[in-house]
DNA sequence: ATCGATGCAAAAACTTTGCATCGGT
DNA sequence: ACCGATGCAAAGTTTTTGCATCGAT
């Protein structure tokens, strides 16, 4: 659940994210550390959905330097979260995955279940707004985020 | 993700679903249990989106001769998804949720955070299948299931 | 009588937290 | 120097599993 809502989508160029993550923090009285800086950098080299562990072993890969704990990852997603940059995107019950949604067009995923992993396919969402606008007017609510994942089989094997 | 895909709407009238859900066991070679009876009673007893752990509680008040253990529960949700019953319903990391979903029309949840917990509203989602369906065709598979879940806050809030 | 199902408690998987120390500001 | 951040390991949650026994077919 983002406290603010991310902007509107700049295609084909990358925000300053990390500009934007450091007066996120400042304003809550947050610290941009290292570890904080190094964890953006992974995330921001992630095409797509990503796991926790996931990203935790990009960082061994690519900080070797700067060694970051679990707890830390943990942590610092979750303030990705709260400054909007990233999004969980809700695949399976058993664990979380994330996603870089700040300025990207919103999109829903096709999973594939595939043995105990997923093939997840992106697709843009944008028709839905109209719908869900109306759905949140009905129940006097506004929207601040919305999921879509279509499940699916190879079209043959139905 | 159900082996099955669930039959159609039967709306304001409860299908004979402990007889499909014997079927279905008999069909897997499994026995349909005193255990089972009560679990699937259990279920349909409840409205809406529901926990392992609700359904737990509920066990205890509602059977409180027939001692149901939490492993039983588990294994017993997942035969019911299987046998295209219940679905799970997505809507944080921390836990499952599950929703009778034999013979219902297709619904998306509405979901305000409450503190740790969440007041989940539904609504139809009929008007979604072409889109869906479109989707689909363009990446050449086909859908099984679906979810939309809708974040919101009250109008005023945001 | 067979073979799956159950209960229990232990294990597993993922995420969070307490605490002493480190490091931005 | 202050006060938040980090790492580690321990604890917490939810769900799964091994095993001896029970019970449906």
């Amino acid at each position: 659940m983002p406290s603010q809502p991310p902007p509107a989508a700049t295609p084909g160029f990358a925000p300053p994210l990390c500009a934007i993550f450091r007066r996120f923090l400042k304003e809550q009285g947050l610290k941009f550390t290292t570890e904080r800086a190094v964890i953006l950098d992974a995330v921001l080299n992630r095409a797509g959905v990503f796991e926790a562990d996931e990203l935790i072993d990009d960082l061994k890969q690519s900080h070797p330097q700067h060694r970051v704990s679990k707890a830390t990852v943990y942590r610092t997603l979750k303030h990705l979260i709260e400054a909007g940059i990233i999004t969980e995107v809700l695949l399976d019950s058993t664990r979380a995955h994330y996603q870089l949604t700040y300025g990207q067009p919103d999109v829903g995923h096709l999973v594939q279940a595939d043995g105990d992993a997923f093939v997840v396919t992106e697709f843009p969402t944008g028709e839905l707004n109209d719908f869900i606008r109306r759905v949140c007017d009905e129940h006097g609510v506004s929207a601040v985020s919305h999921r879509l994942v279509i499940y699916t089989t190879r079209a043959e094997d139905a």
